[in-house]
DNA sequence: GCGATCAGCT
DNA sequence: CACAGCTGATCGC
């Protein structure tokens, strides 16, 4: 259970109570017990940031004019700051929630009213949503608004606070420390060095030979505990623990067990700790704390290291022959599972993807050399890759003409004209810069994108400009901005002899946009379409509701200054909610030079660029890839890293998923472990399942290719029929 | 040694 | 589950 001394369970959490349907206090409901880690895995922060903007220019040109339009150069630095103070001044208070002086509530509210005066921009950004957001409620948010004295504010906050501690309680972190483990033997001080795992004297044996012998002890342990039938989840965090000490005690520095065990130092903690993070758990000389980071070095360094497995086990109904399935059937699945058409599920459509497809299918057959990879200059090779091809899906597919919408995981030769929907890993996979299957069609932005980032030359790269009727090998082809990341577009393909296709890539649909209403001037016959959140279940907030949410929840926690503001995003995409985060609080934002790398190639305008910063000590927000923030684990990293300048870590996870079955429409989720509170925030880049059905019913399509298809067939079908029958009702 | 692909894992 | 993507292993050149 979860144990009250958690190393850092003195922060406090500071919130506000909402009493909007709008805006429920984001208190866990359901909050995730953490799961126990399975493997050591080392990783490495920040590989390669990046993001970018959409944009909102309509380039006629055709290509590489795009590179003139780069940002002019300018160290990030060199932006104007004057008006922007980097952070509050909290006279020295102290990290807990006392901070919160009526001077800090005032200065908020200084800003508060700064911001009215603020403008919105050009660009992507001038859909500023900052001034829905900023409703009057919004400057209650640090004072309540309501004249109450600080004291009735702080009883607020209290209830919370219980509130939060006893859903805290419920989420049972489980304590790693001490457990039996491996029914620890003490070397007690009669001299007798025992080995804590077979209890064989020990004691003649020089240190390396303890240590040998006891590694070959934990080898077996481990070996046996694999053979048991415990489930290895609830196996596996008691042996974690002892591993541990045993592991301190096989360096003989027994004496700091209590360290370890006070601070909860688990087996994937260990493997972090830095000289000074040893200092600062009590290892006061010198001596230990470098035999201790010498032996993490050398534990880092192994390949694997002992006691946690080198590969991979599967888990098994039965438990036990796990061996069998291990090795070929997971491959088979995933293949059969790939390899089915999601159109498989929808009679309607067969007969279309059929025309399409056979022709690549043979093609298939035919080709034989090349590759399904694009190696270098195909003509040259004629070395026969073994692997089979994979059949084209048809959302890939326009029917009609002879175009391939994000196939590059498919190329065929037959095709000649590729477009990318956007630059997310998902759509280009396949894509390396020795294509040559012909041009790539994409927006200004994604062509940047896939220049700079994979290296395609622009000679290989048609740039699509947004809302305009082009002609591409006798096919009309309009691009709109789909809503989706930065770059992202929906293709409308009208064959001169053939029906038209929408496609709509990854895309949050928005009544909105102007580009709907051309839409509804057409008449399409086959809509390609985002299936991303197909399902009921999904009906997640607009993006303004989180974002508010957002900004709100870091309102409250600034009462602390010691604290560290994480959003998460992908390569691109979630832009939107961490500029209007600076925007609205006037804040900076941290990004690391790989994501100031995009930024610089996409027509961001200057007013907004100076909310980036790639001076960390200037911002206590700071963005990170997404995964970072998966786990605790990490973030626990993350906070040791920063223990000196952050006592807590405010982590905002945007995404759709947030929003499963039992969870009703709240704009956030809350968890917390010790100082890392984590809020899962539903903001998604793609369509809701009410908006799907409003896009459908707009278009009216006679047909509908999902393009995801995360349900399940049967679900898919269901709700690609629900979407159907809607739209033609 | 490098690039591409794939499996595994968030 | 899987939004999107990191990492490491492997294969081919």
């Amino acid at each position: 259970m979860a144990s009250k001394s958690k190393p850092f369970s003195s922060t406090r959490f500071n919130s506000i109570v909402e009493d909007d349907d709008d805006f429920q206090i984001p208190l866990t409901q359901t909050a995730t017990a953490p799961k126990p880690s399975k493997k050591l895995k080392r990783s490495k922060h920040f590989s390669s940031g990046k993001e970018n903007i959409p944009p909102n220019f309509f380039s006629n040109q055709d290509s590489i004019l795009v590179q003139t339009q780069g940002f002019k150069s300018m160290p990030i630095e060199d932006f104007s700051l004057d008006s922007i103070p980097a952070s509050f001044d909290y006279g020295g208070l102290d990290g807990d929630n006392v901070a919160c002086s009526s001077a800090c509530v005032d200065e908020v509210k200084e800003k508060e009213k700064e911001k009215g005066s603020l403008k919105s921009q050009g660009g992507y950004l001038c859909n500023s949503i900052e001034s829905k957001l900023i409703k009057p409620r919004a400057d209650c948010s640090l004072d309540s608004g309501n004249g109450n004295s600080p004291n009735e504010d702080f009883e607020e906050l209290d209830v919370l606070l219980k509130l939060c501690d006893q859903a805290e309680e419920g989420e049972s972190v489980g304590v790693s420390g001490m457990e039996e483990g491996y029914g620890i033997v003490e070397d007690e001080n009669g001299g007798l060095v025992q080995c804590p795992l077979c209890g064989v004297d020990i004691s003649d044996l020089s240190d390396e030979e303890r240590q040998v012998h006891s590694n070959e002890c934990l080898d077996k342990v481990e070996i046996e505990a694999q053979d048991a039938s415990i489930p290895e989840e609830d196996q596996r965090e008691p042996q974690v623990s002892g591993q541990v000490l045993q592991w301190l005690r096989s360096l003989g520095l027994e004496k700091y067990e209590d360290a370890f065990v006070r601070e909860e130092i688990d087996w994937d903690t260990l493997q972090w700790l830095t000289e000074e993070d040893l200092f600062s758990i009590g290892i006061a000389a010198l001596g230990p704390r470098k035999k201790i980071v010498h032996a993490l070095t050398q534990l880092r360094e192994g390949t694997t290291s002992p006691g946690i497995e080198a590969q991979p086990r599967k888990r098994s109904a039965s438990g036990v022959e796990t061996v069998n399935d291990a090795s070929e059937e997971p491959v088979d699945n995933s293949k059969t599972a790939a390899n089915k058409l999601i159109t498989d599920y929808f009679p309607g459509f067969t007969t279309a993807r059929k025309q399409v497809c056979t022709t690549s299918g043979e093609q298939q057959r035919v080709e034989k050399r090349g590759s399904g990879s694009g190696h270098k200059g195909g003509a040259a090779k004629n070395h026969v890759t073994t692997r089979k091809l994979r059949d084209i899906p048809s959302w890939c597919c326009i029917p009609g003409t002879p175009f391939r919408v994000d196939a590059f995981k498919y190329l065929r030769r037959d095709c000649s004209h590729w477009f990318l929907t956007h630059f997310h890993m998902d759509h280009y996979q396949g894509l390396t810069k020795s294509f040559c299957h012909g041009k790539i069609y994409c927006s200004s932005i994604t062509a940047k994108l896939v220049n700079m980032k994979i290296g395609i030359p622009w000679d290989n790269i048609k740039v699509l400009p947004l809302n305009q009727k082009i002609n591409v090998a006798g096919i009309d082809v309009t691009c709109l901005d789909a809503n989706h990341c930065p770059g992202s577009v929906i293709i409308l393909f009208e064959p001169p002899n053939s029906k038209a296709v929408l496609h709509t890539g990854d895309f949050r649909f928005s009544e909105n946009a102007a580009s709907m209403s051309f839409l509804q001037t057409c008449s399409i016959h086959t809509l390609i379409l985002d299936t991303t959140y197909c399902n009921p279940q999904y009906d997640f907030p607009k993006q303004e509701a989180v974002i508010q949410f957002v900004i709100d929840a870091i309102q409250a926690e600034t009462f602390n200054p010691k604290t560290l503001f994480l959003i998460g995003s992908y390569t691109i995409g979630k832009e939107r909610l961490y500029l209007e985060v600076a925007r609205v609080l006037r804040k900076k934002i941290y990004i690391n030079p790989g994501k100031l790398h995009i930024l610089k190639c996409l027509d961001f305008p200057e007013e907004d660029m100076r909310w980036f910063t790639l001076n960390e000590q200037e911002s206590q927000i700071h963005v990170v890839p997404m995964w970072t923030l998966a786990s605790f684990k990490r973030l626990k990293h993350m906070s040791n890293q920063y223990a000196r300048r952050f006592s807590l870590i405010v982590a905002f996870s945007p995404t759709g998923w947030t929003f499963g079955k039992g969870k009703k429409k709240s704009p956030g989720r809350r968890s917390q472990q010790g100082t890392i509170i984590r809020y899962e925030v539903p903001y998604s880049e793609h369509s809701s399942f009410t908006e799907l059905k409003e896009f459908v019913k707009l278009i009216s399509p006679a047909d509908i290719v999902p393009s995801v298809n995360n349900h399940g067939p049967d679900s898919a079908k269901a709700m690609i029929s629900l979407l159907s029958s809607e739209s033609q009702a």
